[in-house]
DNA sequence: AGGTTGTTTCGACGGATGTCGATATAGCGG
DNA sequence: CCGCTATATCGACATCCGTCGAAACAACCT
């Protein structure tokens, strides 16, 4: 919550968090992969909305990974990728905490 | 929310929205504004608790103030900075939707 | 085993970003 | 008007980041 100041620990891996979100790429791939509720999303089907080269995508799913905002498995060929929720949430809270400040 | 995959605009914006975001110094100014809720907090009270120099606090509140998550108003020779809850407010409804979808 | 497809890693390149000191602007007080 | 404090801008520098093509790794299929 951001009614108390941020330490410098928790503000160094929120930050880290949120610089997996900041590129327009891997919102979107993080839309495409929640939008799956639960379920698992192919790498496959990942990288044909997008203009960039497969590598390309391949690193943005990594630093969604390492970011701790999304998981992976393999399953025979392919690789599947899903939300991580609880990270989300956690953010989600951050961020809420001062507009119910003002909404009262 | 991220129950429908992010238009390449809003994910745009979005991604805008969120570099602000992540950078350690830049929320951890954040929390300090938002932690006198609704108040606004002088830049000089910003100044003391980092251990980098004031321009560079200067310029992480012009990224913040860029992004929309900020205001800020003169008043004298003072400089006074307050959160923008709209703006927080819109980030964290799109974190939350797939925790919601996720809980049920 | 060899070939094919899916995914990740590597190395390189250009552009963006955080930081600083120096300087400029804004407003107050004598 | 001049100096003083508060804040912002500028220019420079080192580092980080997104992107690519090439190559490596993984798993399936014959």
């Amino acid at each position: 919550m951001l009614h108390e100041p941020l330490g410098e620990q928790d503000a160094a891996e929120l930050a880290r968090m949120f610089k997996a979100l900041s590129d327009p790429i891997r919102l979107r791939l993080l839309s495409l992969i929640a939008s799956r509720q639960g379920e698992e999303v192919c790498v496959c089907d990942l990288t044909g909305p997008f203009d960039v080269s497969q590598p390309t995508i391949s690193h943005h799913l990594k630093v969604l990974r390492e970011a701790g905002l999304v998981g992976s498995e393999r399953r025979g060929t392919w690789v599947y990728y899903r939300v991580l929720p609880a990270a989300l949430a956690r953010l989600s809270a951050l961020l809420q905490a001062p507009t119910v400040g003002v909404s009262a």
